[in-house]
DNA sequence: CCTCAATATGATAATCGTTCTCGGATTGAA
DNA sequence: TTCAATCCGAGAACGATTATCATATTGAGG
C-alpha cells in the first residue's frame, strides 16, 4: 500500500473558505448562515460545510455552542465568548467576557479539557417589560 | 366574561408526574426518557410532556441542558450542575460543582439573570486511550 | 355543588436541523 | 504521473421538537 498512516487530514478550499467566513463573523453562527454566505461566492454543498464544522470541532479550532433554539452555532476558540438567552423570546447575544477565565485542566479524573461554553438564561429587557 | 386575568397556570396530574419524575432522576433526561418512564404507570402523550418541561423552564423550576448530542434535557433548578462532554464519543456526564457559583444577577443593562448552563468539552479517558 | 370559558391533553402530521448514502472528483505521498 | 485514501455534492433519510385540532379537564364565579 501507498500510504498506511491513515487519518491523514486533506487540504481543500472548502474547509479553508468554511474557516475564513466564521473568522469574519462578528459571533457564532449557524451552518445554514454560513453555507448561505460562501455560497455567494462559489457553489458548496450543505453537506461540505457540517463536515468541516464538524472537524474543526474535533481539532480544538472551532467551539459548539448552543442557544436553545435548536441550531448549533460555530466560532473560534481563539476568540471563546459565552451568551445571554431569553427564556421568553429566544434572543440571545454574545457575552463581552468569558465567565470562567481560568478552568482546570482536570475536573474529573482522565478527562482531558480542551474548552467550555456558558450560556447565562434569564429574560431579556423587552421581554420583562411584555411581562410585567 | 368570568375569568379576565388571563394566563391562570392550570394542576395537571400530567404536570406534577412530569415534576416528580424528573426529581427522582439523579440526572438530566431527555423528554422521551421521561415520557417512557411516565407511560409505565399511567397513558401520556408525548406532546404534554413537551409542554409541561417547556412550562417550568419559563418558570425558573427547570433548567435545560444541552450536551451536543441534539437533545435537550431537564433537570431541577434547584439541583443546578454542569456537565462535561466528550468531543469524541459524546459521552457525557455531571460535574459534582458548579463552576459559576456566583453569577451576576445582572451581566448586561436591563437583562435579568435566572440561570446558568456550563458544558465543558474535551475528550474521556477512553478516546483519549483510542486516539493516542 | 353546577356552569362554562379558558386551558390542557393526546394522536398525529408537519417541521426542520442534521446526518447518511453513494457515485464521482480531489488530494498528495510515493 | 499514479492511485488509494479522502473528500465532495445532491438528495434521501432521520429524529427531536412543534403545530394541529377535536375532545377532555380545570376552577372561578354563581
Ligand atoms: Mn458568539
Ligand atoms: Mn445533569
Ligand atoms: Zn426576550
Ligand atoms: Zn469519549
Amino acid at each position: 500500500m501507498r500510504g498506511h498512516v491513515g487519518a491523514r487530514r486533506r487540504n481543500t478550499w472548502q474547509r479553508a473558505a468554511v474557516l475564513q467566513a466564521i473568522s469574519q463573523a462578528p459571533c457564532h453562527i449557524t451552518a445554514e448562515e454560513l453555507h448561505d454566505r460562501l455560497r455567494r461566492t462559489r457553489p458548496i454543498g450543505l453537506a461540505t460545510v457540517y463536515r468541516a464544522l464538524d472537524a474543526f470541532v474535533r481539532d480544538g479550532v472551532l467551539e459548539p455552542a448552543h442557544v436553545g433554539d435548536g441550531k448549533v452555532r460555530y466560532g473560534l476558540a481563539a476568540r471563546h465568548h459565552d451568551h445571554l438567552v431569553c427564556l421568553h423570546c429566544g434572543a440571545w447575544e454574545a457575552l463581552k467576557a468569558c465567565l470562567v477565565p481560568r478552568l482546570p485542566r482536570r475536573l474529573a479524573p482522565g478527562f482531558k479539557v480542551t474548552g467550555h461554553q456558558v450560556e447565562v438564561y434569564g429574560y431579556c429587557a423587552r421581554c420583562q417589560a411584555a411581562t410585567a
